[in-house]
DNA sequence: ACAAGGATCCTCT
DNA sequence: GAGGATCCTTGTT
């Protein structure tokens, strides 16, 4: 198969949740590793109380308020790493939560322990592990050559959308916020449940 | 130095 | 569906 060009640094110029919409069917490339990103969550700047720049500019943090199209890794439970692309307006980036393989699928049965099936890669510290990553790659540039690129694929004709997980932290206003997106009728999603219909 | 908590995962029932 | 594992980052003494 033909591989993608690599993503246009133009289409991550927007809030993160536009940004959001427009990852979903794109691929990550890491060497052999090819996914197609099948679900994500927006978390829009610094008044999003969910998103990690709303905590304030750390060393940690930095990547989040650089340049659209740079990754933001961070160690999730002290065991997994999160996968963000950062989006245009300050403090915005995109979660990636879950993709589908695409290439390379025997390395990534490697590093997930021989498992097969959805469960493979429906979940952030699954993706990161899949693609072997770590915070070294925090604040890299993926839309230019290099060890994880971020490539042109097929985008999604129906969209879902809901709740994003795990931020009982954030404000009950923002716990709410619909800001979860999802390939409609894919298997590779991490909490189906809760998904509905996304027109913009 | 130390304590607290976390954008999760896996293994049960 | 629920609960424990797990260990680094952060903010505070």
């Amino acid at each position: 198969m033909s591989r993608g060009d690599l993503l246009q640094r133009a289409s991550l110029h927007h809030d993160a949740l536009v940004s959001a919409r427009r990852l979903l069917g794109m691929h990550l490339v890491a060497g052999e590793v090819t996914l197609a990103i099948t679900e994500v969550e927006a978390y829009r700047g610094p008044s999003d109380t969910a998103a990690h720049s709303a905590k304030g500019r750390t060393a940690r943090t930095e990547p989040m308020f650089g340049p659209a199209g740079h990754a933001y890794v961070y160690l999730c439970y002290g065991i997994h790493h999160m996968l963000n692309i950062v989006a245009g307006p300050q403090g915005h980036g995109v979660l990636v939560r879950a993709c589908e393989p695409v290439s390379g699928l025997a390395q990534i049965q490697a590093r997930r322990g021989g498992r097969s099936g959805p469960v493979l890669l429906t979940g952030p510290g699954k993706v990161g592990q899949a693609l072997a990553i770590d915070r070294s790659l925090s604040g890299h540039d993926v839309l230019s050559p290099g060890p994880l690129e971020l490539r042109e694929g097929t985008p999604p004709q129906s969209v879902l959308h809901g709740p994003r997980v795990g931020i009982g932290y954030a404000s009950p206003e923002h716990q709410r916020a619909p800001w979860r997106l999802a390939v409609a009728g894919t298997r590779w999603v991490s909490h189906p449940k809760g998904l509905e219909p996304y027109t913009p």
